[in-house]
RNA sequence: GGCCCGAUGGUCAAGCGGUCAAGACACCGCCCUUUCACGGCGGAAUCACGGGUUCGAUUCCCGUUCGGGUCACCA
């Protein structure tokens, strides 16, 4: 027999923020499909009414869709398995779950809220094995009158009371427990949804999901669904479970320790694809090269099942730091100069700026696209100096030679023909060479009346192009009135 | 607490009975350099512990410890 064609899915429940873990599943989910050439869905797992966000259903498509993880059926876009949103599909959980009922798999509790409350207060830690089963042993025709008349309640999993359970996955080999740690877990609620327990199991059934992929907080209850599975006769799915992404601290990746969310990182200046390769490489490696830059679709073609670790990876926000460097500085030079002029236009308002030179030297020094506007600040400030400013120990340059530099030099600069970067570069070499002085000297001293800082994003002729003729003239100007008017000889 | 899972440098990790235990991030030096970066070179740093199995264990088994997950009419 022919192996199956492979299809996995993505099942978010709408219920706010794409949590990093949550992409992680998704991206995981997308490229066991794509690797294998078969099929990604996305299926909405909204049965959780008191949950649900407004919006949220966009802002997942919104995301996938930034990130490049296409899927081949899905709410918007339909599927031989539609609906694909849970809350459209009520009849059929409410089906499987009354043949359950049928064949005494499951039965209906009747049991209330409080008295559930109750029993959690009295077993007090020790050994809970969660609900008692109350309702289990109720007569067929009584709960069936009970229903009739009206009577509140949910449909349970009948567990069975003996034995032990064993799942294979694909990822934490085989796992066993004793039946008896089972618990008859709620299948349909009392409002008439089915719990995620139960909808999970139908839904990958009847939509062909071979893989099955989650994080490792279901491995637990894994058994449970399992039974499920068997008792409908339903052929069983690869499990894949994934290790858990944790913060610096070890535990689960939470508010505290910084940006969580795709949109929370993207808000922080990272780009989609650094994310997206950072999260593919937590909790996963591709084992025969030492590579760590791969593109969504070079991932598409490396990505193993047996490559996924099980241990849990702790977020390194310094890694994702070194990673977004990474995509800057291979991005094309049109789109980068785009992303820096988006930035910088708000800055420079009417002040006119060189952008394809100011994105050149931002290139190489960009770790956040949000750091942007803070570096290039002093751009659009008039200078202020002092003259310990102008002091470089390593060109032997101080305010008195700064001063002589910049008097000889402005008049050269002021008649130059044309202001670019090989006119600015060859008057400051010809000058080196006049004025027989050091390369740092002269291109210290223009780079620090320009921009009155020690420290700046690219040098003396890059920053002489990105501000331009008028404004390069008028700081040094500014700066050589500064330099002559304070007291020379007190040095 | 019961059950389940995990454990290689600070972090991500390769390894899958015999290795001087890869690589990356971060860190520390040095070099390059018109600043800062970038880049290059080098450095420090790891098999949690105790028993087995074996000629030989990071690797296989069992405990211990530590960490995590899960015990809902949430997913």
């Amino acid at each position: 027999m022919a192996e199956a064609i492979v299809r996995t899915r993505f099942a978010p429940s709408p219920t706010g923020i794409m949590h990093i873990g949550n992409l992680r599943s998704a991206l995981y989910e997308y490229l066991i499909a794509r690797v294998a050439g078969g099929h990604f869905i996305l299926r909405i797992e909204d049965t959780d009414r008191e949950r649900l966000v407004e919006g949220a259903v966009e802002a997942i498509y919104k995301t996938l869709r930034t990130c490049g993880i296409h899927h081949d059926e899905g709410p918007d876009i339909g599927g031989p398995s539609a609906p694909y949103v849970q809350s459209e599909r009520l009849p059929i959980y409410r089906r499987y779950a009354n043949d359950l009922v049928k064949q005494g798999d499951a039965y209906p509790c009747f049991c209330s809220i409080e008295r559930l409350a109750s029993l959690h207060e009295e077993q007090s830690g020790d050994d809970f094995i969660g609900y008692d089963r109350h309702c289990r042993e109720i007569d067929p025709a009584e709960a069936a009158a009970r229903i009739e008349k009206g009577e509140q309640y949910v449909i349970r999993q009948k567990m069975p009371l003996l034995g032990e359970t064993s799942f294979s996955d694909a990822v934490y080999g085989t796992i066993t427990v004793d039946n008896k740690t089972l618990e008859d877990q709620v299948l349909i609620k009392s409002d008439g949804y089915p719990t995620y327990n139960f909808a999970n199991v139908v839904d990958d059934h009847l939509m062909g999901i071979t893989h099955v992929v989650r994080g490792s907080e279901y491995l637990s209850s894994t058994p449970k669904y399992n039974l499920l599975y068997e008792t409908f006769g339903w052929e069983i799915p690869v499990y894949v479970h994934l290790p858990l992404i944790v913060g610096e601290d070890g535990r689960k990746l939470s508010k505290r320790h910084g940006a969580t969310s795709f949109d929370e990182l993207i808000e922080a200046g990272y780009l989609p694809e650094a994310i997206i390769n950072m999260i593919a490489f937590l909790g996963w490696s591709p084992g025969n090269t030492t590579r760590e830059n791969f593109t969504l679709e070079e991932l598409e073609s490396a990505f193993t099942i047996s490559g996924i670790s099980k241990a849990p990876a702790v977020f390194s926000y310094k890694k994702l730091d070194w990673m977004n460097e990474q995509y800057i500085k291979n991005m094309p030079e049109d789109t980068w100069i785009a992303m820096v002029k988006e930035k910088a236009d708000t800055l420079f308002k009417d002040q006119p700026y060189d952008a394809a030179m100011l994105a050149r030297v931002l290139k190489e020094r960009t770790t956040r696209l949000s750091d942007i506007p803070d570096t290039i600040a002093f751009m659009v400030e008039t200078p202020t100096y002092a003259r310990d400013l102008f002091k470089l120990k390593r060109a032997k340059l101080n305010a008195e030679k700064a001063a002589d530099i910049l008097a000889a030099l402005i008049p050269d600069m002021e008649a130059l023909q044309s202001w670019d970067e090989a006119s600015i570069h060859d008057l400051l070499e010809q000058t080196i060479a006049t004025q027989n002085r050091k390369k740092g000297e002269i291109m210290g001293a223009v780079r620090l009346a320009l921009s009155g800082r020690t420290v700046t994003p690219g040098g003396a002729i890059e920053l002489a192009v990105i501000l331009g003729r008028d404004v390069s003239l008028s700081h040094m100007k500014n700066a050589l009135d500064f330099l002559n008017e304070t007291d020379v000889t007190s040095e």
